[in-house]
DNA sequence: AGTGGGCCGAGATTACATCA
DNA sequence: CTGATGTAATCTCGGCCCAC
């Protein structure tokens, strides 16, 4: 923000004084005419075309300078929140209506609160992309594991039939599990799947109470 | 305990300024 | 000139405190 030239300030001085009683602003010109010693809580009339000072004489000031601005986020910066012994303090020393800070204080609140909504909105916003890319590659490693899981649940069978042919032909033979090549639980690192899934405790039930395993495909 | 009044802050809105 | 945007000021409402 440029500083302001003395045109542009005079330009400034619009519709304040009006809702204040007489000789609050130091700084404004003073107003010939109009005493205005009502409440200030009213509702503003439009005024088109009476900006300036010009029509009734009246001289108001509407923007703060950028010094006072200055101050006043300076002091924003330190406490958000304004006690009136400190909005006395600041007027003062700005040369405004201690009312004039309090409502600067509020708006400046407003506009920071809203900033921070913003803030927080493009976090959170981020964050859910970040999990929406995060559930595809989850879910596509679901399905590779699918397929692996349903390859072993084959390759179970098979040897499971195999088993049995053997058992029920040799009896006595020295077919051994352990004699199985390779091992296929270890290659699709199952070891750990009883922490995951539950697994049934018999042994001997093991191969044909495969169907725990269609409890996880929902 | 209930009530009325004053004060304060948040949120919504209005009026005006400024700029593209 | 006009629409968009920013900001000072106002309005409304609810919460809190205090005196009665």
């Amino acid at each position: 923000m440029k500083p302001m030239n003395p045109e542009e300030v005079d330009d400034q001085m619009v519709l304040i004084s009006q809702y204040y009683p007489d000789g609050i602003y130091s700084q404004f010109v003073p107003e010939q005419g109009a005493a205005m010693n009502s409440k200030p809580r009213r509702r503003r009339k439009k005024n088109k075309g009476d900006r300036g000072g010009a029509g009734d004489g009246v001289m108001r000031k509407r923007k703060l300078s950028e010094e006072q601005v200055n101050m006043l986020e300076r002091s924003f910066g330190s406490e958000h929140k304004l006690e009136s012994e400190r909005a006395d303090r600041l007027a003062a020393e700005l040369g405004l209506d201690p009312r004039q800070v309090a409502v600067w204080f509020q708006n400046r609140r407003a506009r920071w609160k809203s900033k921070k909504l913003e803030e927080e909105y493009s976090k959170l916003k981020s964050e859910h992309e970040t999990a929406v890319v995060e559930k595809c590659r989850l879910e596509t490693e679901l399905l590779k594991l699918k397929e692996q899981l349903q390859e072993a649940e084959k390759e179970i069978h098979r040897l499971s039939e195999r088993w049995d042919g053997v058992s029920s032909n040799s009896p006595s033979s020295s077919f051994s599990i352990e004699a199985m090549d390779p091992p296929f639980l270890g290659e699709f690192g199952m070891e750990g799947l009883g922490n995951v899934f539950y697994v049934p405790e018999a042994e001997e039930n093991y191969a044909q109470g495969l169907e725990w395993n269609t409890f996880y495909y929902m």
